[in-house]
DNA sequence: CTATGGCACGGATT
DNA sequence: AATCCGTGCCATAG
């Protein structure tokens, strides 16, 4: 609609308008930051201009030079959500500054997303920087799962050192996020973690000799045996399994293992700076939600007045190049404008939608489809999905989540439904628990009670013990 | 015989 | 057009 509007100003770059406000659509606040920062180097037609900020919470001051939120009676902001724009450079300056700190230089730069650059910038402040290629080589070699398949051996000839020195750096991957990675196997890395483990809570004493002698016996749920081999009864030895399965992860480079503690949920929460911030604004059982988009820059960005003037007395060589950067400069401003746009209106029925999600969390997320949104907002579905991808967006628990998490269809209902199996007395099979999950309301067939089941990481009914797990023997190692 | 996971199909979603 | 998701059917383990 607005892209039409403006579609007879800019005639000649229609096509090229589009298609850059399709791209600076999907791009992160992060993202969108570097580009505007690599144009302003480029391009002597685009300036930045200083903002007036509140004093008090530094947040762009609105056109009558008012706080969006502070200097506002709280009377008027009760009745909706309010959803405004604001720089948080702040952010950008501290990742910045531990970035730089950490990978000083060469070979890794953005890609956030791979399991090396990750594990690679966690162990750098403690890597000798002579290891730098040992670990690089450890690290490329990993397998999809996180493990190392080459020998050591051959690692320390291709680099002429000692093994142990190999040894040395690969205790210091091991030993990051996710534990256990570049470990030789699956039982290895089992090992790695739960010595990692051990050292901020109890674990079952015979675990490790579980792992290193009972591996396959586990693997095929042979309990009887595998509580012959540890000199335990057959119960202990499904406690142990248990105990491994729900805490570790043979494979550390695949993400999903349903540990909610330690590795999984910290992995993503590293990937992304929040794009958006919602919060409170008062503390009351209705408080009103507060909800940032998060600008990439402090300042408004136009094209500079100056150089417009100037334009008239450019040498004639030059003319067509200048022009060419005003209107590359204004074309960036609208894209940007329309983004940010879409993005406001976007949150704002989304903070209507999903504002019991906001406040009470997974189980009262309201099943929405973009497609949805997307009528409702009168904008192509497309839009909608480039807004919400790659995009993370910060709760009022300060947890950081993406933003397709308040498009899953099926969440509200697997949190029913581990509510339900953390309740159940007894182990409840599959067929029993669709039962109970049609009663509350969730018609669900009982393959997908399966399958929700293995996403939360949660095992089958008869791996699931119904006595004391907490009471296991906590003796000294 | 029961509980569960794998494969694959069709419809919805992106 | 490509992908994701819920579901049914079937093989397998206990």
């Amino acid at each position: 609609m607005i892209i039409q509007s403006q579609r007879t100003t800019i005639r000649p770059m229609t096509t090229a308008h589009l298609a850059q406000t399709m791209t600076l659509m999907s791009l992160t606040a992060d993202e969108l930051r570097q580009k505007i920062e690599g144009e302003l180097a480029n391009n002597p037609a685009l300036e930045l201009v200083e903002e007036r900020r509140c004093a008090t919470c530094r947040r762009t001051l609105d056109a009558g030079g008012i706080c969006p939120v502070c200097s506002r009676p709280e009377g008027i902001l009760h009745e909706e959500p309010v959803v405004f724009i604001s720089p948080r450079e702040d952010f950008y300056t501290t990742r910045s500054a531990t970035t730089s700190e950490e990978l000083s230089d060469e070979e890794i730069t953005a890609d956030i997303e791979d399991l090396p650059t990750f594990v690679l910038r966690q162990i750098a402040p403690d890597l000798d920087p002579d290891d730098r290629p040992i670990a690089a080589h450890i690290l490329t070699g990993l397998d999809e799962d996180g493990l190392l398949r080459i020998p050591l051996l051959e690692i320390a000839r291709y680099h002429h050192v000692p093994i142990s020195r190999i040894e040395k750096v690969l205790t210091l991957i091991q030993r990051a996020e996710p534990v256990g990675v570049g470990s030789s196997s699956p039982q290895e890395a089992l090992l790695v973690q739960l010595s990692a483990l051990s050292e901020t809570q109890p674990t079952p004493p015979l675990a490790s000799k579980a792992i290193q002698e009972g591996m396959d016996l586990m693997s095929r749920h042979q309990y009887a045996e595998l509580g012959r081999l540890l000199n335990i009864s057959t119960n202990q030895a499904k406690e142990i399994a248990y105990f491994i399965s729900e805490n570790l992860n043979p494979f550390p480079g695949r993400a999903h293992w349903g540990d909610i503690h330690q590795s999984a949920e910290p992995i993503q929460d590293v990937y992304h700076l929040p794009d958006i911030i919602i919060s409170f604004l008062n503390n009351s059982a209705e408080p009103t939600l507060v909800i940032e988009i998060v600008a990439p820059l402090a300042g408004k960005l136009r094209v500079n007045p100056m150089f417009r003037s100037a334009l008239a007395e450019a040498p004639s060589d030059k003319t067509e190049q200048w022009k060419g950067d005003i209107e590359r400069a204004s074309l960036l401003i609208k894209c940007i404008q329309q983004r940010n746009h879409t993005i406001v209106r976007l949150m704002q029925d989304l903070a209507v939608i999903q504002r019991e999600f906001f406040l009470h969390g997974d189980a009262c997320l309201e099943p929405i489809t973009r497609a949805s949104l997307a009528k409702a907002l009168d904008v192509h579905e497309s839009t909608i999905s480039r807004a919400v991808s790659g995009k993370a967006v910060q709760l009022p628990s300060g947890r950081i989540i993406p933003l397709a998490k308040l498009f899953d269809r099926s969440l509200h209902i697997r949190t029913v439904l581990r509510q339900i199996i953390d309740q159940e007395k007894k182990p409840l099979t599959d067929t029993q628990l669709a039962k109970r999950l049609k009663e509350k309301g969730y018609p669900v067939a009982r393959r997908t009670v399966a399958k929700y089941r293995s996403m939360e990481g949660i095992l089958p009914a008869h791996l699931r013990q119904p006595v004391q797990l907490a009471q296991l023997t906590p003796q000294a190692r």
